[in-house]
Order: structure tokens, then C-alpha cells, then sequence
DNA sequence: CTAACATTTTTCCAACTGGTCAAAATTCTG
DNA sequence: CAGAATTTTGACCAGTTGGAAAAATGTTAG
């Protein structure tokens, strides 16, 4: 369908209005920012949801600024007014992410008794996996890229979080608690196989079918993890269940 | 620096060739494609490599044709000689990539011993992700992306292999050889793990520092995962080493 | 109400995208 | 070597991309 507007093209005797700004705000004479409004909080919000949805599933090479503004609902340019650049866009979900992404690790306590401790990291893990596999993907996806927008941020704070636990996974190890394991594949395992149900969900959902694929496949991975990471895979004679 | 070509814009009075063909051949009246020359072959390897340079580091939609062309060394059209479309190149190094990565759990032996046999199969995986890393890496991206080129051959090939070796697995529980553990799960947590080494691996290399991300972390995990998926982590007194 | 600011839309652009085409260059093959 | 077939190139194209500019429209404090 044409778009037919006729946009005015008569003569226009109203008395012409000076040209308003139609720029940026975001900062006065001051120089102080000022305090983000509703409208701006509201739409950003937005705006990192659907980016979420289209880097997640693409990448940020893959994804387009039009896909995002669609998925937000808004015209391209509208999107650019809240985040003039799409790297921006990435920049906020990715530092956002990255929090959200420690945390469950962080909980980790050296005062707590080991097993307790790992499982509950497990499950905390596997939940997030479960409810947030967008920002799983994206993590993912930005890994797979070689990182080039996270990197500094793996490699100090990812890093020392991971160096902190592996100091308490070794105190654990001392103290004959747990089996002695490198702490730090031991961090990665964890990471790997509870992740897996979110990046590779596709497949796991095809492999196991659609008797088995549907919402308790995350409860069947949560006692098969728990399993393996307290047993390995040595029958063990003489257990009850 | 500017090409400088001269490009015979004099005049040419050589006389005028016929124009000849200049389209593809793959074919002639027969209907029978005939076999690709010695060129073609050596090209398309030459294209396929760069292609999955590109493809597994961007994704489908974010590696571009000029990119491949140009780590390919030859021009866009050129490219597009031997492969018309972008869709066309992708196809043949998923479909090359599936056969390969099945191949280690197709290997897994049904006669053999469980835990040899499975440790054998960790450890061949594991060195894919090392020797293949962007192979690994290109199946990621494919997966993250909902696996939209790959669905059928996973729903069908890939499922059939791990239903088979399930029921390996499942024998030799039932013979008391191994732990009773879900099976599907079993095997999803030793792709997770071990293709991690490939995906990740910035991650990795990252976390473990300089001291302990070299080469030597492939054989670290090796015996590690050997380590977890046999005993887990409960400590198992008087072990020698 | 209205001026000042905030938001949205329209229009536009240059660079890049996947892909075509014919001519030119090169490589077989007899 | 000639002629045919194959391979490579340069010019080109239409659609998409990230983004700029400015005009049009809302919103709100005084």
C-alpha cells in the first residue's frame, strides 16, 4: 500500500515556530545529568528486552537495530533517540548480565557444609538456565565471539570471584571434605553442564524426545547432576533409592 | 593504496572474440554432473576452510560473503563461482561437521568394558574440542540459534545414535557395571563438559591465568573429568595417588 | 495557556549486503 | 598450438544496514 501523504504541501501562513532543539537532552548548562524521566526508564526497559530476545538468538553481528525496534515495538529512529548506538544497547545488557551471572556463585559459603553448598550451586545454576536462557545465550554467544566486549570484565572480576571459591573449594578439600579435585575444572563443569540446558536446549529437547523433553527435563538434569557430582558413575552396592 | 590499473582503455582492434560461454558448467546436454576438476576441489577446500573461520566466529547471519572471500583470498564473485549462495556453503560444512561429530560416540563400544570405553570416549571428545575447536564452535552457533539449518538431521540421525548408546548404557546398569543414572543426561553432561573447552575457551584461558591456561589444560581436564564422572566428588579414603 | 523541554516520526544517506552478468584471462585437450 | 572449456575479474544492482538531521508532536512546570 502507498503511503499517500500529502504532508502539508500547501501553503502555510501559520507564523512560523522558531526551530525547537529536537536534539538530545540528557544534561543541561550544568553539566549534571539530569534524573532519567518515566517515559525513558520505562522505554529502555523495553528496548533491553527485545535486544535481549534478538542478540540472544543472533549475536551482535547478526542482530539489526530494525529487528530490535520491532520486537520493541518503536521506529528505529525512536530506538536510536534512547540508545544512540547499538553497541550501547549490547554494552548495558551485557554489564548487566554479568552481575546476575556471578551471584549464584557468589552465594557459594566457605562456612557451609561442601555438599550442601555445591548442590545448591548446581540447582541455583540450573534454575537460571531454566528461567533465563536468553541471557544464558547471549553469555554464550559472546563467548563464542572471543568476548571482545567482556573480556577486561572476565578477566578481573569473572576471575577473581572464580580464584576466591577455588581458595574455599581447597580449604573444603584440606579438610578432607570433599574428594580432591582441580577446583577450577571442577567451577567449570558446573558451568558447563548446567548451562547446556539453556544454549543447547534445542537439542536436548530433540534428543530426549517429546515424552521426555517437556518442563521436568530440568528436574530429571537436576538429580542426574547432583548424582554425578557426588558419586561420578561407580555403582555403588547397598543404597536405598 | 589505489589499484593503479590501466585496464587497456585504448583502443583494441584485435578482432572481436566470440563471446564465449562464461556461465558455469557442473553439466553439460547429458544431464549428468560431471566430476569437479582438480581446481574445483582444491577451491572449494580453500573456501570451506575460510568459511568456517568466518561462520564459527559470527554465526550464520553475521559472517558476511566478502569476509570468507577475503580470508579465502579470492574475490566475492569468484566465491560465488563455486558456491551461488552463502546458504550453500554453510550446508556442506554443517552436514561435513555432523559426520565428525558423531563419529566419537559412534565409536563407543557396546562389547567393551564400561568405564574404559567411556573414559575413551571423554577423552576423544575432548580432543576434538581441542584439535576442532572451530568446528565445536560452529555447531554452538548453529544450536543457539535454535539450530534452524540442522533441526531434521538432529531430530533424526543425531537422536537415533544417542537412543542406540542409551541402551548401551542402560545394559551395562542393568548388569551392575556402572551406576544406574539417566543415561541421556549422562551423555548431554559429557558433551557439555567437554565441548565447553572448545566454546568457552576465552572464559577458560582467562580464569585459569597465564600459569595454567596453556596447552597443559586440556590434560588437566582430561584427568579431571575422568576423575568426576568416575567417583564424583566423595572422598574415597586410602587411594593410592 | 504557553514556553521549554521531551519524544516521535519522516526523510535521507553512505556503506555494506548477497548476488548477477558479461567480458577477460587462464587452463585444459587434442 | 588452436579451440573449447573453465576460471577469474570488474562493473553493477537492489535491498539492507547503522545512523544523522530536522521537523512534528507531546508533555509539563510555571
Amino acid at each position: 500500500m502507498p503511503p499517500t501523504k500529502v504532508k502539508s504541501a500547501e501553503i502555510d501562513t501559520s507564523p512560523k515556530r522558531q526551530p525547537r532543539s529536537g536534539g538530545k537532552p540528557k544534561g543541561d548548562a550544568t553539566g549534571k545529568p539530569r534524573p532519567l524521566t518515566r517515559i525513558q526508564r520505562e522505554k529502555q526497559d523495553i528496548i533491553l528486552e527485545a535486544a535481549l530476545e534478538v542478540f540472544s538468538l543472533h549475536g551482535f553481528r547478526g542482530a539489526t537495530i530494525d529487528q530490535i525496534a520491532e520486537v520493541a515495538g518503536m521506529s528505529k529512529p525512536n530506538l536510536l533517540y534512547y540508545f544512540p548506538r547499538k553497541e550501547e544497547i549490547h554494552r548495558r545488557l551485557i554489564s548487566q548480565l554479568l552481575v546476575t551471572w556471578l551471584a549464584p556463585l557468589q552465594e557459594m559459603d566457605a562456612n557451609g557444609d561442601p555438599f550442601p553448598e555445591i548442590r545448591s550451586y548446581i540447582r541455583r545454576k540450573l534454575e537460571m538456565a531454566r528461567d533465563f536462557p536468553r541471557e544464558s545465550r547471549l553469555f554464550a554467544n559472546e563467548m563464542l565471539q572471543g568476548a571482545p566486549r567482556i573480556i577486561e570484565m572476565i578477566e578481573v572480576d569473572l576471575k577473581n570471584l572464580v580464584d576466591e571459591k577455588a581458595r574455599v573449594l581447597l580449604a573444603w578439600m584440606d579438610q578432607g571434605k570433599i574428594a580432591r579435585r582441580d577446583p577450577y575444572h571442577l567451577i567449570f563443569s558446573i558451568w558447563a553442564t548446567t548451562q547446556h540446558y539453556a544454549d543447547f536446549d534445542v537439542q536436548v529437547r530433540a534428543v530426549l524426545g517429546p515424552a521426555r523433553g517437556g518442563e521436568g527435563r530440568f528436574e530429571d538434569a537436576a538429580h542426574y547432576l547432583e548424582q554425578l557430582f557426588l558419586y561420578g558413575l561407580t555403582p555403588r552396592p547397598n543404597l536405598k533409592s
